[in-house]
DNA sequence: CATGAATGAGGATTCATTCAT
DNA sequence: TATGAATGAATCCTCATTCAT
């Protein structure tokens, strides 16, 4: 009987959560009606306050979707990693790419208004990632919270440089081999990890309609090649 | 009376442009109604509609206010620059650095909806540039209005790249190199003024209040400084 | 099964005209909604259309229940008094002072849109008080529903009267001997039943928050006893 | 030019004003919508807000507005009257009898939530009266400010005792006497002040729909005659 | 041109009521 | 009967735009 009505509950608030999602890709936040939704995702204006308290409610509970895709997308990759440190290596590097790349993120973040909001581990798995290196024996660290704020702090400092081309895209290799050693791990070992090519994982992406930005000057995009040599 | 009537009718009309830049930076585009820009700007509010058809054409003319202001900014520069390369190298230095690095522009254009609108010089001026390096016998190009077109949508390409961290800030020499081999300089010489130093340009700035992301983690932002080995 | 079903029926009925009540002396009327109604009864929102037929019914419901309470408390007294104008004039005086001084039911009534309603004694039982006086040889009246009918007309009036301060508490007293000569008794006999004492009836209160009105100007206060010197 | 703008908008002002106490008699003040005002004011939706920031803004203007009727129709009679002791013993009673006997008033308060609001003069006025008889010699107070305050609060007090029927009507008379006592006036001049009848006052009155109330008991309102002889 | 009152469509939010389970 | 999701009319309020003065 609760599981019947979660059922319906579950799927009026995803179709809700659907359609929000939907528009904030067709227009921006502030011109998307509440009605709008409602009527995209065929229920009552009404219905809408039975799930969210209020206009903006919704982005921020598409947002939490959309991280938890991410962090869905990772957790196969993570289930068949052992070591302990390349678990921290390959979820950090997920986490840059995503912020740097997911143009989905980055538009969805920007049309709601929450600004440069960078895609990141969830606190507690982080720090549930440096318990398990400590125990492993592989982490050294003083203070483990602080440890963790730290690391959060980094990717979110470098994540936002890179996206505003004030550093270059290697710099997240770099960033993860700082934050390996500050996990106590030798040079050499930090290296290496860094330089693990990453795992394919699927990154959740909509399906896009052709961008028209670079489709009129597509000879030009040969230089985005150029990074390579740069 | 002409004269006075236009004076006067300039006085009005940069009052409301005054108050929608000021509003911008205090809320977010939609934040702002018609109402408050004119209140701001001490006018009635019908008068805002004697000098502009809508809520959105005011941005608009903003854009192109703080435009004019980047152009003139850079006109003292050009203006003493006698070698047509030279002043090809210095502008499209000049706008891209502009275009990366000036937030007041970015943060705009981004509340205003005009998305990732990128700063540049007119293509009017562009074309004046080219024809005079070729009368000049320095530039040598087979459609003069071909060429135009596609250097502004080079400096647009590469500057939503760099944005977007997919490349390099040195990919700003690069491709000004790049243009200058285009327009039919030899490579050593496109080489060569690329790396002239931009000469000090005051870009126009309004008064920042302290940017309070980077404070808190600053012993990180060691790393910044990173990009000039990277 | 039948009975359990009824007692079942009949708590969650009790349980919902508690909460009505208690959110009208929180709220007003229409601060009140039927989902606060029934979420604060622990029932589901649509178990309120089994009970009651519209939002203001329950309102009705309140008023008779708050009724019945004054009625039951009076019981007591009434039960044990034999002579029938003694009856009536215990009775009366009761209503009278509960519909003067009873600050719920002027709060509750107020609140919810039932304007001045006098408390006032069922017909049923005041016509039943009378044909007791007639059957006991002590009243003579004509016709025994008019009299009725003005006697609770007149209870009534005197109730308004007295609240608008037109007339002066001691008009009860005065009110109640007109009501016993009307209903044939003697004047002397009138007077004394009148000024019989009220024996102490335990009147339905609800816990009162102390109340801020006169505490700033206690001072004053002793200007309210002046009313026995007036 | 001025003056013509500010013609039509009071107009306006004074038609929503009009519109709201219309509709405020007729049903209450929750019952009552926005557009109902506008309409009944012929005047769109919008240009509520432009006079009022809210919906419960209009009714405490509408409570302003009686009171400055009620201070205007004693104003005549205020006119005429050089003693100080007697304006402050004229004006008391007019704002006495106002707040107790104005149905117009107590229905609208209530209505509109405001309570028991006693109709009062204003504190401004009250002061000046006070300072006026000290200028005259005929006050002796010492601390001018507290006196008034005092006054307010007994005139507060007073009337809401009467309204709920704890004292008589001739309390009024009693509280003028002790306040000009308290104003230094020695007891006999209180007492003669105090019996000088009220010269006939307009006091503004709606136009009334027959009340219903005491339509059906007629017979009995000769009980109110009672309050003589009580 | 300037003014500012008037407009009314549009949007967020609430809530009495219904109804399928 | 109980449930609680769904409904959509109603309400408050905003604001771009018009227009008479």
């Amino acid at each position: 009987m609760e599981v019947v009505s979660s059922d319906k509950r579950q799927a009026t608030r995803k179709a809700l959560l659907s359609a929000a999602k939907e528009l904030v890709f067709e227009k921006g936040h502030d011109r998307i009606s509440v009605q709008e939704i409602t009527s995209c995702a065929r229920v009552a204006t009404g219905t809408y306050y039975n799930y969210f308290d209020s206009k903006q409610d919704i982005f921020y509970a598409v947002a939490d979707d959309m991280k938890d895709e991410m962090a869905r997308a990772l957790d196969d990759s993570r289930a068949i990693i052992k070591d302990p440190a390349m678990l921290v290596s390959v979820t950090l590097k997920y986490y840059f790419y995503q912020t740097i790349d997911n143009d989905d993120w980055r538009e969805f973040t920007h049309c709601v208004g929450l600004g440069d909001l960078p895609l990141q581990q969830s606190s507690e798995q982080c720090l549930e990632d440096i318990q398990r290196g400590i125990k492993a024996g592989r982490f050294r660290v003083d203070d483990i919270h602080f440890t963790q704020n730290l690391v959060t702090g980094m990717v979110s400092h470098v994540s936002r440089e890179i996206q505003k081309g004030r550093i270059g895209r290697n710099a997240v290799e770099f960033a993860i081999r700082s934050i390996l050693q500050m996990l106590g791990l030798p040079d050499l070992v930090s290296k290496a990890l860094t330089q693990t090519p990453l795992p394919p994982i699927a990154a959740p992406k909509r399906a896009r309609r052709a961008s028209q930005t670079s489709s009129d000057i597509t000879s030009i995009t040969e230089y985005s090649s150029a990074k390579k040599t740069l």
